[in-house]
DNA sequence: CGGTTCACTTGTTTTTCACAAGTAATTACT
DNA sequence: AGTAATTACTTGTGAAAAACAAGTGAACCG
């Protein structure tokens, strides 16, 4: 028994296989959701804002789960409450949803103003370093706000920009 | 008139919108293979080995010039064939594809040697100025090879590591 | 002019998604 | 203790998208 998955890779490409994970609507969002935000139950998910659907949500936890790129712990005093996490493989993907930011912020019409992720592009080496600190020490306080409101305003509340002077 | 596309959007956030243009199995592949393996054709792209439908190609093709991502202009000499590029924006996209790529051959068991990409990892401005600076020349060139062998082998013809040292 | 190439389009089947509802295992309330 | 909430799902259904197979039209080739 050599293999350990069934599925048939479309190529050897680490840029394919990647995708073959990572390659839907879905999976980064949550990943996104894990690492920035602060969320960490499936209810947290279904309300962050994005409008996944049950199936579809428990369906990408599984698959992360399997693909060792998140975990699953129930909670020590609420045991219906199961507590989702970043692997060290799942923190490792900080890079590629930092660059899915800067990308749509430059881009795109978004909410995120502009002025504080160029910052964040600048300070790259230093973001991704808090990010994996926070990760490291089970930091729970959201490092990025939601991003909800019009786009390219300022965001009020303790930013990355205004916690990092 | 003030919006310019039709589709709603789930959220403000950057990364969920960026996700929302490239958040499939296909399109940052089509991106890859415009970026660093000098495809430029339909018939290119069916033939790169990941076994993509012609009418998801057409498909992604089209959105992605809806997007401003990539352009289509018929060659001179043969008015069959479209000649797709990829625009500022397009190219633009070559951190996330370069992250894509670090992260899936640190791990997942992919054919890119380890060592090239780790090479590349550690020279990421060296590789993306690189990249910039072909596409700006046009110059038709792979930059990486199709990584279709075995997995961790050591890649012969003029890899990165060999053109750069 | 017939044959080939190129970039698709058009069915058809299979898979995935979205939406609505329901369920089992806790925990909370009285 | 009994009933109601809460949490993390599962199940069912219709719609949308993807995979697979075949066909079409324009451009070029001899």
């Amino acid at each position: 028994m050599l293999g350990k998955s069934k599925a048939k890779r479309r190529s050897g490409c680490p840029v394919s296989i990647s995708l073959e994970t990572l390659g839907d609507r879905w999976s980064l969002l949550i990943i996104r959701d894990l690492m920035v935000r602060g969320l960490r139950t499936f209810k947290d998910f279904l309300r962050s804002g994005e409008g996944i659907a049950t199936n579809v949500l428990a369906d990408r936890l599984r698959r992360l789960e399997a693909s060792g790129i998140i975990t699953a712990e129930a909670e020590h005093f609420d045991r219906r409450r199961l507590n989702y996490r970043l692997t060290e493989k799942g923190i490792d993907l900080a890079p590629v949803v930092l660059e899915l930011l800067i990308w749509g912020a430059r881009h795109e019409h978004t909410a995120a103003p502009c002025g504080v992720v160029e910052e964040m592009a600048r300070q790259r080496e230093h973001v991704l370093a808090e990010v994996r600190r926070r990760w490291q020490e089970r930091d729970p306080s959201p490092f990025l706000p939601k991003f909800s409101g019009a786009s390219g305003s300022a965001q009020r509340s303790s930013s990355w920009r205004e916690r990092h002077k």
